[in-house]
DNA sequence: CGGATTGTTGAGGATACTCAAGTTAGGTGG
DNA sequence: CCACCTAACTTGAGTATCCTCAACAATCCG
């Protein structure tokens, strides 16, 4: 069945091209739900799908060699993942996760190599979707490599808000649920230190916590924290 | 004048690419000479060159707003650099540093879009090399966010010799000159801490080093430290 | 209403940073 | 060729940050 081009309307990956090939490409694909829990794809297994999120929230997460997970990125509306292909693999680099109820359109990987043929500008586009998720890595690299735990914890707040926030009376809300061993996934540290830190900023009226829930409440002074610029004693 | 196909025979980037698509390239491109210590390109700058190293070794690296500096990465021979464009970017994301000696391919920035649009296959290649710089910023973040700083080191260390190795007797030298100050700013640490890793190494012989010299003498103990296999009390 | 998952908080200690002096190597100019 | 100067490196001491270990509390779900 056909899915219909308004729903993939805007989004990077489209950019460019005529409502024709969008239709071609979309005529390749079949639509999936994934209920919030359910792997999309998983590390190391054999990569022969690749996905493009439509509604809801994935986790892309990695183990390392000792067990330990780190959350790679979160992926939002309109990013494209699992495209293995792109990068010269056979295999999911990492798993992921619905962290949130989710649809997603499926290709066959199959069909990656005679897509790019016929689309040029798909190439391009997959090329600067790829050179965005660079550049968000090298950042959180510096960060990690240069920044205390506290500026980390806040930058990866910020950048969640930014990406995955709904604006809400008294702040912005984090769309999807997320615990806070999630977060200290994603900043290097244990869930211990991100719960102390959480506990400290609700005191100041920053963020507003719960279960699995953030709310954003005054960005600025976190931006201040982030860069360094606010004592944050923890 | 025209740069000769033969110089840039099994680049990467030119793969699956046409003699005469080579030749259009490179007859789009200039050669220059960059001597050890000379700016290729500067952070922030206006992004209106993108280059191919031939030869030398650059080091491409980000200072941050506290004027804190890390190496992004090494660029070898046969690296693209300088895309910005790819990135959907108008100024460079790093500052490139001939470490040694050093020559590359410099092409205007203007010349991209037609490049890519002429030879498909260009944004293909494009593409890998962006992703296979993702994988490795993504490795280096899970280091960051998992390893000591001993192991960090070791992982460093290996990758470095695998890139810019060259074998020799007792071991396998690394190719060009890089101070103990570079490899903390490539694994989040200080100079210090750096230094009293090797010497502690040297004294097992794992590694021989010097002023901006290294040698790896027995890669395979290097392993087990990186992999959290040995002791390895500092 | 249990059981499980998620989160809180405290105490103690290790890793690795900062601060501080020195030492060595290499290049430069006389 | 030697003396000097600087950049790179070494090493030590003290300490802060943040992790580990541990116990408990709260929330969600079936």
């Amino acid at each position: 069945m056909q899915i219909d081009r308004s729903l993939v309307q805007g989004f990077d990956l489209f950019e460019g091209m005529r409502p024709d090939e969008i239709d071609d490409m979309l005529g390749q694909a079949t639509s999936r739900r994934y209920p919030a829990g359910e792997i999309v794809f998983e590390q190391g297994s054999d990569a022969d799908q690749f996905f493009l999120l439509l509604h809801g929230r994935l986790r892309a997460t990695q183990v390392t060699a000792e067990g330990q997970q780190i959350v790679v990125r979160v992926i939002n509306p309109g990013d494209l993942c699992g495209i293995a292909r792109a990068l010269r693999r056979n295999d999911y680099p990492a798993t992921a996760t619905a962290a949130a109820d989710s649809i997603a359109l499926v290709w066959p990987m199959s069909a990656w190599d005679g897509l790019v043929a016929a689309h040029p500008v798909l190439a391009i586009n997959a090329m600067r979707t790829i050179g965005g998720r660079l550049q968000e890595a090298q950042t959180r690299m510096r960060e990690l490599a240069t920044e205390a735990v506290e500026r980390r914890v806040a930058h990866a707040v910020l950048r969640l808000a930014n990406q995955a926030g709904k604006r809400e009376e008294g702040g912005v809300r984090i769309d999807f649920p997320l615990s806070k061993q999630d977060i200290a996934e994603m900043t290097g540290t244990t869930l211990h230190t991100v719960s102390r830190i959480f506990t400290a900023w609700e005191a100041e009226g920053l963020i507003e916590g719960g279960r699995q829930k953030l709310k954003v409440c005054d960005p600025h002074e976190l931006v201040l924290i982030g860069d360094g610029l606010k004592p944050g004693r923890l």
